[in-house]
DNA sequence: CGCGGGTTTGATGATGCTCAAGCCCGGTGG
DNA sequence: CCACCGGGCTTGAGCATCATCAAACCCGCG
């Protein structure tokens, strides 16, 4: 195993929760990686997520296809150090609801279920981490929320140029039009405005 | 303090993970009880939270006051046996970015957040049992989000009504309608429209 | 050079909001 | 017991916003 790809997990823990020396010595024993070229999926619609993945390097899109239109309704992108997976059915091993997809090279850590539990078990500091990964997502969700609702599209594009500059230059603009529930020809006079302002 | 209300936190908790007897009556040493009538904050939008609230009776509405309108917009909606919480204010301690109000008289189980803290230390079991609170609400909050880009006020409505008739019974359809992302005379033709179909 | 994915532009139309008025009904006080 | 609130719900008319469709455009790449 790289030591390079498990090291950036562990800092990103290290931000939260500290561990011994031990402690990460163990935690290298769980994981596995992964590599997706574009285009790959990493869960599908109706699959059950079996691994909780992070992402050491690449870029992800959650979407679920929308009935009527037959297009993709974006739900979160996940790039460098985040976490992709449908929670849910990763916790109850449910089919998912919605597909994971590589939108470019994408580098992931794995663990499954029965190791991710031996692991909080062993190291259950990191219980604490997990639950901090949660509720900042959650946070971040309740707020993505409220600013659907209050905020113009112009608005909640800023917004997310700020936020997520690396995002924008990875990610075409029509799925980011997605993400932000209007359409790309929408979007695209969004921007006219901003340029010509 | 009244052994029935905390009883019924522990059924709760019981639910999901195991507790020894003793763990039981160490848990019924961290909470306190609250009551709000109608009207009542349990959060204003700029204050920290202080407690993490378990609701043993009643009925919450967390919302948003838009600047433009001037209205409330609605989070969400919390009865019984639900938490009402800013997640990440109660984390951080950092400000709310919403207010919650009580709809009606309502009892609650409070806990500080020093508090919390030394109760999972003292019952690591509890880990597990917040971890899947946290999941549950976050797989119900992603679904939401699609069902919103996916699906129209009438079918929302409808899911809602399958999903939560206690809501419904207990809350104003205007603020419903501000939930479901419409306004309160949409969603009253939709009602009648449903009626008459 | 031609192809294809992504973006832009324009015209058209539906969806759902706004505002204003009336209605229904439970509660309160005379 | 009735009158009158007032909060919530309904209905109608007019209008703004934004989606849709179609076409052109741009540009990197085989």
């Amino acid at each position: 195993m790289d030591i390079g790809m498990i090291d950036q997990l562990v800092d990103n823990i290290l931000g939260h929760v500290n561990l011994t020396t031990n402690e990460k010595k163990m935690l290298r024993t769980f994981w596995s990686e992964k590599t997706l070229i574009k285009g790959d999926y990493l869960l599908r619609n109706g699959d059950i997520c079996r691994t909780d993945n992070y992402i050491v390097s690449g870029a992800l899109k959650a979407f679920y296809i929308n009935p009527k239109s037959g297009r993709e309704e974006i739900l979160y992108f996940a790039i460098d150090n985040w976490w992709a997976s449908d929670v849910e059915s990763f916790q109850k091993q449910k089919p998912s609801i919605y597909s994971i997809q590589a939108l470019e090279k994408t580098h992931l850590l794995q663990i499954t279920r029965p190791a991710f539990y031996r692991m909080l078990e062993q190291i259950p500091r990191l219980e604490g981490y997990f639950r901090i990964i949660l509720e900042s997502y959650l946070g971040s969700l309740q707020r993505s929320i409220i600013e659907n609702k209050v905020c113009t599209v112009q608005q909640r594009y800023v917004e997310f140029m700020l936020r997520y500059p690396d995002i924008v230059k990875k990610v075409p603009h029509y799925l980011i039009a997605s993400y932000l529930g209007c359409s790309a020809e929408f979007l695209s006079r969004v921007r006219k405005k901003l340029r010509t302002s």
